[in-house]
DNA sequence: GTGATTGCAAATCTTTTGCACTAAA
DNA sequence: TTTAGTGCAAAAGATTTGCAATCAC
């Protein structure tokens, strides 16, 4: 697994973005950036909390989580109108989306080229792109197509 | 505003889609379709609808946008996880999304290209791609590039 | 100490639901 | 009629907020 930061004690992570390396904190920066890149809810950051012994409140995950994003450890990936998932992986990507599953897969930036033939309007910049790629369960005997060739989308 | 046409137009469509054509529904029809493109929101249409003097409740409202996306007239667009938009457009298109101000605009699917170099995990199939072109203001003396040029994102 | 952080519970906001009432066919 | 559709108010989730207690420095 590509790490998408080299690895740093959660507390020099917190310190470094301005964040006081309080107990809970550095129990969620452990959690979240010490088993590689992940895609967590706040719900289930909690869970896993609970589960590690870590004594948290949600709202202190819910904190934690934007604080994280504000200093650029995180990034929020808007993919479920029902609840926010946040990504550990802050290096060029996109995602695939499962929407019955609820899970999110990174895409590397390298294996997805968009080209768009268009001026953002006038006044405005761009300040990302996103390309999410839905995905559901394929049918039965799902035809398979010659693995790791090129898929043009649109 | 009280033309025939249109009218008889959004009864259709409701019929067409197996809905029965009530005022609710017929009205909120025509407040969606008549207009060309739009994006609204629950609260929004709400809102257009006492303004046009058509009584229709909130949860009315969430019913018929959901069975107008169930019946793929409509067309459910995730960029902001504390709302959802939807989309009277069902033609392939992608979206410009400005995050301060919380308007959507359509970019065609042909002014979009976007090639995958690899292919969905195992057993599952593509549904759909979404790209979003995130926007926010552009700084005061925006650097114009040469209208109409193509533009690479990644 | 003192200022930042936390937890809790209450508050918000969007969206859904239960159910009696109303209207389309 | 018969059955789908509607409105209301309550419920459900996710997220935020106010504020006193607590912790880091």
């Amino acid at each position: 697994m590509t790490s998408s930061r080299p690895f740093k004690h959660a507390v020099d992570l917190l310190t470094q973005s301005g964040l006081r390396p309080t107990r809970q904190r550095v129990g969620l920066a452990r959690l979240l950036f010490e088993a590689g890149d992940r895609h967590v809810t706040a719900e289930q950051l909690h869970a896993e909390a609970m589960a590690d012994n870590l004594k948290v409140s949600l709202a202190t995950i819910y904190n934690t989580l934007h604080q994280l994003t504000a200093a650029g450890l995180l990034r929020e990936v808007v993919v479920d109108p029902s609840r926010s998932y946040f990504d550990t992986n802050n290096t060029l990507h996109h995602h695939f989306f499962h929407e019955g599953l609820g899970w999110l897969v990174d895409v590397p930036g390298s294996k997805v080229v968009v080209e768009a033939l268009l001026q953002p309007p006038p006044g405005t910049r761009v300040t990302r792109v996103d390309v999410i790629i839905r995905l559901a369960d394929a049918p039965e005997g799902e035809p398979e197509v010659g693995a790791g060739g090129n898929r043009r989308l649109e």
